[in-house]
DNA sequence: AGCACGCCGACT
DNA sequence: GTCGGCGTGCTC
């Protein structure tokens, strides 16, 4: 028998298969998908078996595989589709596609955030007979009550015990400690007894009449429109027939809710998968998930590739989150593979989201996915009342960073007792340019995006295109000395909201706060025990958090968000702003929402006051379709990078040409111009993006240039095919 | 990627 | 003379 194999060098040259002999010991335990340790070029290096033949018609005087690595881990004939898929899609190294769905691939960059909760049990550590004996032998104390409260129910918790005579009998060996994961509700079947409204019921029948078709819902529903609800039901009911249930959340840590109340529902046929876990604990969970002993997979982005057979049901909530998106090698969208995997288990795929992305509602309004709406609130609450702010006028009264209805109804909200959230967006990567008169910041006369500002050349430019321009003293708008880049961090809010209101606790929530392990869960429970009114954060607190008592969200300035140089930014601010707008008035007491912006006009921001997404769905729509962005284009990227500014410059013209030459002529060709991460660790980027709708020939022409710069020695490129920003 | 092979400069 | 620089090519 002989074996092909793909090894673990992520390098073009050698992403295909190498032959192998199987060795007679192993005839019988080799199967297509195993990692095998092979001889390579007078190494041992890891590999994974593609095929298996019984015959060999080729001249190479063949090795013979040396061992199998893991004979558990196995990629099935489906998620080895998958990763061809994948390779497909991005244009990675097939060996890249199938090490990011491997547990094993994590080693590489292993996180460190642990969202676990940990506890302490105490075990015995000796036979029974032992352990009654030495109860016998000594006389009452507590360490016999330990002993015997051992024997009765085999695990107690560390906090139950005495812990002298616990280190004693730790000493004496005849119990041991072990920590594990706290899974807050272990236990199966509180009853969901929750009855689905009308429209959720609806929303359930429908996709319930098509439990054994590939098709794809977009479930649009207002925040508050109990879509969890929904998708416990349906996963309920698929795993009534015997099938199993992925479903993909865009953060495991935002989505404390939606864990334990399936935990609730489902216990321990649930595994939650997220970048917390260590290598041992996510492969351990993947070997559970393989021998079929769950039922359920919850998990972030790489969930997606769970070795889940039989899958019923595919759920990806909050569709719309970039964060389904892998932002470096392979550039994957997890929906890709969702529709994919729906498609070879002939099972639904639900989008689900309250702001879906252009391109799902796109798709949509085409038929090629089903559109299912759910209009309201399942708590039948209204949505919050939504007050925009123009800040121009605000400054002549020299309220600069809080306006006077902002300044009354914190008050208002303090005096109540209840609590108030403050966003503050960070400015994004790079720095752009307002005026702080008027408003007006720059946007490029051909991509309608914010130009960047280059401080060392004085000039502004759009790194979409490359278009040039130099800044101006007065304002072209309003005549004024008043442009400058402007942006406050959140801290120093938090220092002014203190001053401001000396009576407010505040805290703050951001990156620097949440650097430590555990942080971000520490801030909301605290806001959420009312131990503070004020939250200071930015896009992190705007993510489906539950707080009863809070009534007022104040957007400090929706345009840091708006102004962010990149096409997508009024999709992400419309979805930014309505979910944060969300966080007010989730129980009883109606809540308000105060957005500052000094574009009251603009249409993304009345359409967040109207709380109305179709509204700006069409706006937005028109602008896409004049300018050429998706949904009307796919985009692809190509950065070319160097240490060398000159050989990262002439190899993007050179590429340009190059495309020039092989792409449809329908397709536009942006660049190179200097990439928005321009110069990092010393390397050079330059960017060229192309628009195209149907070419044929772009795919194999990404492909041979990234085979032609692979043996460049100082330039390499990163394609990115459908970018969510450029 | 990683290693051998190979062909030139400067060092105990 | 030889040690070692890294350019080139190959890996079942």
């Amino acid at each position: 028998m002989y074996a092909y194999c793909i090894i673990e060098y992520p390098v073009k040259s050698l992403d295909k298969a190498f032959s192998y002999k199987v060795p007679s010991d192993l005839i019988d335990k080799l199967k297509v998908g195993m990692k095998v340790l092979v001889p390579f070029n007078n190494r041992y290096v890891h590999g994974i078996v593609l095929k298996l033949t019984n015959t060999y018609e080729g001249t190479y005087e063949l090795k013979e595989i040396a061992s199998i690595e893991d004979e558990f881990l196995i990629l099935n004939k489906e998620l080895l589709m998958l990763g061809r898929y994948m390779q497909s899609l991005t244009l990675c190294n097939l060996i890249t596609a199938y090490q990011t769905m491997l547990p094993s691939a994590l080693k590489v960059k292993e996180q460190t955030k642990d969202y676990n909760e940990y506890e302490k049990v105490i075990l015995l550590n000796k036979p029974k007979e032992e352990i009654e004996e030495f109860i016998q032998t000594h006389k009452k104390s507590n360490k016999t009550k330990i002993l015997s409260d051992l024997l009765e129910r085999d695990e107690i918790n560390r906090k139950n015990a005495n812990a002298s005579s616990l280190r004693e009998l730790i000493k004496l060996e005849l119990v041991k400690e072990e920590k594990r994961i706290k899974k807050s509700v272990y236990v199966k079947g509180t009853k969901n007894t929750k009855v689905l409204t009308e429209e959720q019921q609806h929303a359930f029948d429908t996709i319930s009449n098509s439990l054994d078709v590939a098709k794809t819902f977009l479930l649009y529903g207002v925040t508050g429109s109990g879509k969890t609800q929904i998708y416990i039901k349906l996963i309920e009911k698929v795993i009534a027939r015997g099938k199993t249930a992925l479903l993909l959340v865009p953060e495991i840590s935002l989505t404390e809710q939606i864990v334990s109340i399936f935990y609730d529902a489902f216990g321990s046929d649930v595994a939650i998968l997220h970048s917390g876990l260590s290598v041992k604990e996510k492969y351990e969970e993947y070997l559970k998930i393989l021998k079929g002993e769950i039922k359920i997979v919850i998990g972030t982005r790489s969930a997606v590739f769970a070795p889940l057979t039989n899958i019923g049901v595919i759920i990806m909530d909050e569709e719309h989150s970039d964060t389904y998106k892998q932002d470096n090698t392979p550039r994957y969208h997890a929906r890709d593979l969702a529709i994919k995997r729906s498609e070879y288990h002939h099972c639904p795929l639900i989008l689900g989201s309250a702001t879906p992305s252009l391109e799902s509602m796109a798709r949509a309004q085409k038929k090629v996915y089903e559109l299912i709406t759910l209009k309201h609130r399942a708590n039948n609450l209204p949505l919050p009342e939504v007050f925009i702010v123009d800040m121009k006028s605000e400054l002549e009264h020299r309220n600069f960073v809080i306006s006077k209805l902002l300044d009354t109804k914190i008050k208002e909200c303090l005096n109540n007792k209840e609590q108030v959230i403050l966003l503050l967006n960070r400015r994004g990567f790079s720095t752009f340019i307002t005026c702080s008169n008027c408003g007006f910041t720059y946007k490029c006369p051909h991509c309608e995006i914010s130009l960047t500002y280059h401080k060392n050349a004085n000039t502004l430019r759009c790194h979409y295109c490359g278009y040039t321009k130099i800044k101006d003293d007065i304002c072209p708008e309003c005549h004024e000395r008043g442009l400058n880049y402007m942006g406050m961090g959140t801290e120093k809010l938090e220092q002014m909201i203190q001053e401001k209101y000396p009576d407010a606790k505040v805290i703050r929530m951001d990156a620097d706060t949440t650097t430590k392990k555990g942080a971000h869960d520490k801030i909301i429970k605290a806001f959420k025990n009312e131990e503070y009114n004020v939250l200071i954060g930015t896009q992190m607190i705007s993510k489906g958090l539950d707080f009863p008592k809070c009534t007022l969200v104040g957007v400090i300035s929706a345009d840091s968000s708006l102004n962010i140089p990149d096409f997508r930014s009024s999709e992400r601010t419309f979805s930014l702003l309505d979910q944060a707008s969300g966080r007010a008035g989730r129980s009883t007491i109606p809540g308000s929402v105060v957005i500052q912006t000094f574009n009251p006009d603009n249409e993304t921001i009345k359409a967040v006051k109207n709380h109305d997404y179709d509204e700006f769905y069409a706006k937005e729509m028109k602008v896409r379709k004049i300018l050429k962005y998706p949904p009307y284009y796919y985009l692809a990227n190509i950065k070319i990078a160097s240490k060398d500014y000159h050989v990262a410059s002439t190899e993007a013209s050179k590429i340009k040409k190059y495309l020039e030459n092989n792409l449809d002529e329908t397709s536009i060709i942006l660049g190179p111009s200097t990439a928005s991460n321009f110069k990092r660790n010393n390397i050079y980027r330059f960017s060229i993006t192309i628009k195209y709708r149907f070419d044929d020939k772009l795919m194999k022409t990404l492909k041979d240039l990234d085979g032609i710069y692979a043996t460049h020695k100082n330039c390499f490129l990163e394609l990115d095919i459908n970018p969510l920003r450029i």
